[in-house]
DNA sequence: TAACGATATGTTTGTAAATGAATAACGACA
DNA sequence: TGTCGTTATTCATTTACAAACATATCGTTA
């Protein structure tokens, strides 16, 4: 008998400032962990990447907004860490509801397909 | 005054055979400039990528499909090329057909937006 | 004012991926 | 049957990217 095969679709989004790329899933992910670790270099720890790349992140999201998504809170008895602003809370919210409706429309147009 | 970043939405699909990727925007690009010049080494001349890499995702292309998406066409004066099944036009027409209706959805939804 | 752990940044190291060269095999056509 | 420019595949080399290391700086708190 014939292999049949079960195709599925997978996508991502980003948004850009122009031509330079802003915000991903992976960014993301990067606000959402340095909100519940309270610093960029736990947040790096939990999600297995460099502080440094983490920090670059961080740094080309400011850049490229209209207003910082995170703030650091140097010294302190913890040191200092960052947090994420009024503004950062919204990038990641627009880009999650933006997301979840385009999941759900691709689901919706690959259910009609037959592959 | 306050800088004004104009910013925009860009994606992009997969199309996956469970676990392997299987088609992709560049994919379905290699196989259009293969219907063009009618052969893998044109076609990835074209793209500016190395025949070697045209030559594995056409084989990974037709592993991972039900059936063949190019097919070898050896001898001849021209000494031989590659063409496109009747499932490669098929896997584009899906590709370029769903890709244009999650564009359009992206357009509307991100019209929306005030950032 | 000393100490702390984080931010901020340059430099080096290591590794995976892409490239290029080189070559064998192929088979319709003239 | 010789010619042609493909497909198909290898191997060494280069390139690009990510990780690792090192260190200066910061500012609140005890």
């Amino acid at each position: 008998m014939k292999k049949k095969i079960k195709y599925n679709v997978s996508f991502r989004i980003w948004f850009y400032a122009g031509e330079n790329k802003f915000l991903g899933i992976g960014r993301v992910e990067l606000l959402e962990r340095i909100i519940k670790t309270g610093s960029i270099a736990n947040a790096a720890k939990e999600m297995k990447m460099s502080y440094r790349q983490a920090w670059q992140m961080v740094a080309e999201m400011n850049a490229r907004s209209n207003s910082p998504l995170v703030e650091k809170q140097l010294g302190g008895k913890s040191g200092g860490g960052a947090i994420v602003t009024k503004a950062g809370f919204q990038a990641i919210e627009t880009f999650q509801t933006l997301e979840n409706k385009v999941r759900i429309f691709i689901e919706n147009e690959t259910n009609k397909l037959t592959m």
